[in-house]
DNA sequence: TATTGTTATACTCTATAACTATA
DNA sequence: TATAGTTATAGAGTATAACAATA
């Protein structure tokens, strides 16, 4: 961290060091996502989906008659960016936006039976490609990683 | 997954399930990842300061002379978008573009001493919300998913 | 020809305010 | 009055093409 006086310093640099970020855990968590939702969107890519449309297809699979606000709050969204989000899976028949007779402002979120179908390749497809992605680590790394991920996403309801 | 069919579900979903995006690392990364930034926006805001303006600034201060291409290359950036990050800096006085003699093309980033001043601050802080966050995760849980995640962000790369 | 930094541009993701129709 | 879904809009972050100056 502390340099004499950057003027002394040669004006080319070999090999860039990264050493004060490297104790950094947001920076390593930014660009190991990067990576992953690479490999992700590689997987998705024969489906037309994206990382947000999936796993706003597989939430509605998974919970059939869902409302649109439950769904935001489960994809810790906004309301207004999910829109766009329902909209498309709805003009390419993979989900309905039911109306709810008990509550008229309502819509109820339910699959059709292509977003069943193509949820269930999908859901494959991102198995399979997590499987080679994560084939070398260490058995049960990638579990405690992610054990370690869902606490720290609880400590942001925390505050 | 399967369902029989979703018009026999009831159109109420009282708590909804995320079963099948739980063992999706993805997921978590993009979750946790979230929380982490929120809290490391709110551990920069004194110094005006964003995730990207940081990790930027202390790549200068910790490589004196470095090129942006090389900066650009180091923090997995396109070129043009690390200009309007590194204009800003130099506004803020925090770093000058030197021209470099061999090669006129080129200029060399280095911190001024508020630049310096204003890091070694920011580090501190950084570390210290880092250290809050992560304070009741079990010793080493840390660390072992820094080195998962370095090992996957060398995945980008080879493939 | 290739590279450095730059401009212009576009697309995605995200965040907020304000509207409508209901409750 | 509050809530569900919507519209409009603005801000980040990111990606590509093309340019001038220089190698």
């Amino acid at each position: 961290m502390a340099r004499p006086d950057p003027k002394s310093v040669p004006p080319v640099v070999e090999s860039v060091s990264d050493e004060t970020l490297r104790s950094f855990a947001g920076y390593h968590m930014k660009r190991a996502f990067n990576v992953v939702q690479a490999d992700l969107l590689r997987a998705l890519k024969p489906f037309n989906l994206r990382m947000i449309t999936y796993s706003a297809l597989v939430l509605i699979v998974d919970n059939p008659g869902l409302r649109q606000s439950q769904l935001a709050a489960a994809m810790d969204i906004e309301r207004p960016n999910l829109v766009v989000i329902v909209d498309e899976l709805e003009r390419r028949d993979l989900i309905l936006r039911e109306k709810v007779p008990t509550d008229r402002r309502a819509y109820a979120l339910v699959p059709t039976l292509a977003g069943r179908q193509l949820c269930a390749q999908a859901v494959a497809a991102v198995r399979k490609h997590e499987e080679r992605l994560f084939a070398d680590m260490a058995p049960g790394a990638v579990e405690d990683m992610v054990a370690l991920l869902r606490r720290i996403q609880a400590r942001g309801s925390e505050e």
